[in-house]
DNA sequence: CGCAGTTTTGATTTCTGTCAACGTCTGTGG
DNA sequence: CCACAGACGTTGACAGAAATCAAAACTGCG
């Protein structure tokens, strides 16, 4: 599967069939800078199934919005991608694989979300970009995003913070992966998960939606999905959380943040 | 030594004595787009010691320079710079500090490197920045730094090819550590740096400077020093490397390359 | 010389991976 | 509605990698 080509891919994808079109492509109006803006919680933005609509304000940027039924590549790690894509609804991962085939995500994308905001300043490739829940992504040629980001006074602004935002989680990735144990690993996991998912959707409490296989959560943390599993089940043997029906609950937020912390 | 405060840092940086002066403010010409550029091997640019010289071409950037003796903090985890900060000889360390007080370096800063392309978008802490060797460093505020980036041609192109390069490089560091063996890391660590001076010095062969200690390399790896000697105590007796006096000298590259390519 | 920072080495423990088997869920097609 | 297949989750036994602990040797330096 991971070694699908890019072609089969974006074939399979046109077969996508149901009550929506495979493929929208032309003109809309998207607020690409409502996407940046968002994502840093700047402000309230244009949200998913919204930028598919013609009520976004800030600017025309002509892009190709598809959607992706779960498990399938957005964007292939041997893709060199010449656009920009933000993800308007569902799950993603942008992932890593190496020689040996193991897989490395480095982050998981909500809706709102651009995977990466590398993809605004260079064509980089090497890194996929995966659905998990089903998606609609939005794919904005890079130079369309440039000039938009230009045009628009709060673009440079958002973008920066956007940078540094994510350059913050990318290093606390790294002390994750380097020097914490699997259970705070994972518990820094759902706790991360849990407050953007409650920054974006204005008041999602301890119950929320969480469509992770423990293969991701292992190919996010690090670990094995025995291992993975295994902690889980202490956690849910000790009453910290609840799993089931793609949802997690936090039943004890105070002994999750505290292994967290360590 | 790590919790030492900001000022004190600043002040003990005072204090350097020697036949060269320990601050050196001033509106120097210095290209620190050549920085970039020398950065992402694009041109051969203006390295290290002449950026305090008059010879440099592409701008009239203000900037301070100052030396800082080995061990001692450049930018402290605390501190929330409005500077870019370019090394311009010696050897440094980019790293995270946690809770418990473990250290995880991100990146090593050689002559002629940014020690991140984020600390041109935005002020963003949390991240140390280490003399290792001595080095002489040369800060440039974040305006004066933009404005040169956006008045030279050449620019833009190179800052975006730098933070392609520096994604990757953070990339391919967050599969070591969560996925390779500690050969594996040690012995790419070792070749990654190898190639680097390569780049740089025109022609460092199989035998270069490396005023790392092991402790630099644990915290690199995401091993303890214990750990990390015994490896390199394997390696020498299995004939890859040699080391000692601050040197290292790759005897067999093909076998370092081949645990590195696990 | 003495001291602090490094490097080295061995014994032991802990964490996480590997292997293997089995149970459960989910979607698909008849 | 049922049967089925494939993906996913669970559990236990065991192995291996790296951490931890402890002590000694080495290095450079005032």
């Amino acid at each position: 599967m991971l070694d699908t080509t890019i072609n089969q891919s974006l074939k399979d994808n046109d077969t996508v069939s149901g009550d929506r079109a495979g493929v929208v492509e032309g003109n809309y109006r998207a607020s690409c800078l409502g996407c940046i803006a968002r994502e840093v919680g700047a402000c309230a933005g244009f949200v998913g199934e919204r930028l598919s609509s013609r009520q976004s304000a800030a600017g025309e940027v002509p892009s190709v919005g598809q959607y992706y039924p779960a498990r399938r590549p957005i964007v292939h790690q041997r893709e060199v991608p010449d656009y920009v894509p933000i993800i308007c609804s569902g799950w993603a991962a942008s992932a890593l694989v190496t020689h040996g085939g193991k897989r490395q995500i480095v982050s998981f994308s909500l809706s709102g979300d651009m995977s990466s905001a590398a993809y605004v300043f260079e064509s980089c490739s090497g890194r996929s970009v995966e659905a998990i829940s089903e998606v609609y992504c939005r794919k904005f040629k890079r130079k369309d995003f440039q000039a938009a980001v230009q045009n628009h006074a709060a673009g440079n602004p958002a973008l920066s913070k956007l940078i540094a935002k994510e350059r913050e989680a990318s290093d606390q990735l790294h002390v994750d992966l380097s020097r914490r144990s699997a259970e705070t690993r994972i518990a820094r996991l759902i706790l991360s998960i849990a407050a953007r998912l409650r920054s974006k959707n204005v008041g999602a409490g301890e119950d929320f939606e969480f469509p992770l296989r423990q293969q991701h959560i292992a190919d996010a943390t690090g670990l094995t999905t025995v291992h993975v599993c295994k902690i889980l089940s202490r956690m849910r043997a000790a009453g910290l959380i609840r799993t089931g029906g793609r949802h997690m609950t936090i039943l004890d937020r105070a002994a999750l943040q505290e292994i967290a912390d360590q």
